[in-house]
DNA sequence: ATCATCAATGTAATAACATCACATCGACCT
DNA sequence: AGGTCGATGTGATGTTATTACATTGATGAT
């Protein structure tokens, strides 16, 4: 796995503040952020995402084209993850399911389809929100 | 259900060229085969592709932004429903795995989350390009 | 030392995807 | 006729992502 201290200068910096900040970002809201930074262009933003989500401490919410820290540990690798996502708040919550897994592998393997890339993602509003 | 007959004109368009097209087409290649049906804007095709979407007849891939035709019998209402995607040809099979929409939901119901969509969306290569 | 290489970066331009705002039309009802 | 409502037409604009090309900086080989 890799560690902090591998990442470049723009990587650090996109990681930074997807890792302080609640909830997802699109692309630009982050240039935006990283314009003080030194930040001038959409691309230095969708580089640095490319790789962080190559190394797994980074994931793209496809809904919504959007951008979240990996809010497991880095210690072991993980299978497929799913993600709650609040249309209200904003909130993502992250998770394993290792039926769902277990599942959609069988189904590849059935029907032998190669798997390369698995999204879930469950739209709706978190009981925060319901509440209120 | 809603029936092909109370569609209306360019619903109909739409659904006709998703219909006889193999895999998904993104709205702008809607557009553009529709030109000489009289569509001059997106606006035209993406409001066509929302009734259609609510209506069931037409599913959204959210990880290629792209929209295909609903596969499946419109005689019953059918749950959660999975795509497999082949990156290579842009084949897609659709899929309801009830085991699957069970460990959501039970998710969603541990966490008090209401839930309003679930996008299942398998990216990988189909047996066909695999073998070729 | 100098050269080749390769990953990372900087920058401008452009492509691809989606919505807003506002006007119009036509069906239906009263 | 007048009112309402869903569908439509149209231009402008907003948002997301990539292409193309130049530059920099670290590493290793000759």
């Amino acid at each position: 796995m890799v560690h902090a201290q591998e990442l470049t200068k723009n990587q650090s910096l996109v990681l930074d503040v997807l890792s302080h900040t609640e909830g997802p970002l699109s692309a630009y809201s982050l240039l935006d952020q990283l314009r003080d930074k030194g930040f001038r262009a959409p691309l230095q933003v969708y580089r640095a995402l490319d790789k962080l989500m190559e190394f797994g401490l980074v994931h793209r919410l496809e809904s919504i084209n959007s951008f979240v820290a990996c809010t497991h540990s880095h210690d072991h690798k993980h299978g497929v993850i799913a993600f709650g996502i609040c249309d209200t708040c904003g909130r993502v919550d992250e998770f394993c399911d290792a039926v769902v897994e277990e599942r959609l592998k069988g189904w590849s393997k059935d029907h032998a389809f190669r798997l390369s890339k698995t999204t879930i993602e469950m739209r709706g509003t978190c009981a925060n929100c319901l509440a209120a």
